[in-house]
DNA sequence: TGGCTACTTGACAAAATAGCCAAATATTCT
DNA sequence: AGAATATTTGGCTATTTTGTCAAGTAGCCA
């Protein structure tokens, strides 16, 4: 039981930076070479590729080279669901916060 | 969009520790004190308190003081789901390396 | 009031993480 | 073979995180 928890635990610490889910936001559209999404962050090569690794140790994305590209893809099958759920709670949060202020 | 990828960064960093999330699975039975999630992970009572804050400010939880302890309970809606599938996933992946293992 | 229990906060050391640069590897093209 | 492109790895520093101890706050009861 405590195997699990260090494992969903990896899995969460890997999805607890900006720019490993703007990465993944980007791949709910499909696949995505290294160079693509380094334009995306716009982080040096080495650091969006160390990103990727910590991504791809979680079980969160899977890679495969063609070429000489490699292409990243999502392979957890809950986390759009759960992305689009923790964005809609944000907004909310945030919606919630500009309402107050505006009295 | 960029201030949604720091907010739920914020909530991913939270949930990516192993006590939290055994904190956060009792939780899901139901608002526990302090004393109640020490006794579980075995903590120093400070620590115990410092996680829970965490989990606090990324609002994922909330508390209630009532007499001279606090409760707290889950408030993030989707987590219960989240949390579910990637037991489930991590489950799978342990139980295909132990196929592979067998072979 | 004083003492007890429950919890939080501050200070601090040890470990982990993020970023960059430079160097290494692998693949394709000429 | 040699040059060019795409990606990873190693080394390094700065920052953040985790955990403990000690001290502080708050509610309850004698």
């Amino acid at each position: 039981m405590n195997q699990i928890r260090e494992a969903q635990a990896h899995i969460f610490k890997a999805l607890g930076h900006p720019s490993r889910l703007i990465m993944l936001a980007a791949l709910r559209d499909g696949e995505k070479c290294v160079c693509d999404l380094q334009a995306l962050v716009g982080l040096d090569m080495s650091t969006v590729s160390k990103h990727l690794s910590v991504l791809h140790a979680a079980g969160i994305v899977d890679k495969e080279k063609r070429g000489t590209n490699i292409y990243y893809r999502l392979t957890l099958c809950c986390l759009e669901t759960f992305l689009a759920c923790t964005e809609d709670a944000i907004r909310r949060r945030l919606a919630a916060k500009a309402k107050l202020l505006e009295d």
